[in-house]
DNA sequence: GAGTAGATCCTCT
DNA sequence: GAGGATCTACTCA
């Protein structure tokens, strides 16, 4: 188990990092409580030439301000008042590139999870869905701006690989407001897998 | 199984 | 004062 460099984050291509955080293991420790679960559903987030990004067009508000931090921190909003959603920001300091984890599948810490969501057992929807997986991880939006190489939060390289046909990639989800911007490829999967979210083919 | 309403609150206009 | 990068439960079939 390998924590990521700071340099993955600080690269300029958010497409090609979201392909890459596939199979990678998100870890958070809260007070020495750990919980981790293998990445399988990304979304990309284009700067502000992306209609569905928050900072499209150079917006920048207290929301979306960690977006143009530098690549390697957290970037955790509240949608539609309920759910905590986690971002992965990425590229150079003032350009606002972002990821969303959508999926994970569920490895260390699975007690904890269920606590945490109130669940009885394991079962897809524990950490199936951004708000779902943020909630079961423990991530609030006062995480925001937290580093991802510090000790608490970190993406790490257990080794896992994934064949490169079992990637997929399709339109984003929930961003139809975006226009023609709703129908790149800028989501990311693993095929097959029970955590991501969406209808199973 | 498919479709829809309701929850719920912070941020921006 | 509106609405959002969502989820669940409930309806109807």
């Amino acid at each position: 188990m390998k924590k990521i460099n700071i340099d993955f984050y600080r690269r300029d291509n958010v497409l090609l990092i979201a392909r890459e955080l596939l199979g990678k293991v998100l870890v958070t420790n809260w007070n020495g409580v750990i919980t981790t679960g293998r990445i399988v559903e990304v979304e990309a987030y284009n700067g502000i030439i992306d209609k569905a990004s928050h900072a499209f067009g150079g917006r920048r508000t207290r929301r979306n301000e960690m977006m143009y931090a530098e690549g390697g921190v957290a970037y955790v909003f509240l949608c539609y008042g309920i759910h905590h959603l986690f971002n992965i920001v990425t590229h150079n300091k003032q350009i606002p590139h972002a990821i969303l984890i959508r999926g994970l599948e569920p490895l260390l810490g699975i007690d904890e999870m269920l606590v945490r969501t109130g669940k009885k057992q394991l079962d897809n929807s524990l950490t199936r869905g951004p708000g779902n997986l943020s909630k079961a991880m423990g991530l609030l939006t006062s995480h925001s701006g937290s580093s991802l190489v510090g000790n608490e939060l970190f993406i790490a390289d257990d080794g896992f690989t994934i064949r490169k046909n079992d990637i997929a990639s399709s339109p984003r989800i929930g961003v139809a407001y975006a226009g023609k911007d709703a129908l790149l490829p800028y989501r990311f999967y693993i095929k097959g897998n029970p955590f991501v979210s969406g209808k199973p083919k």
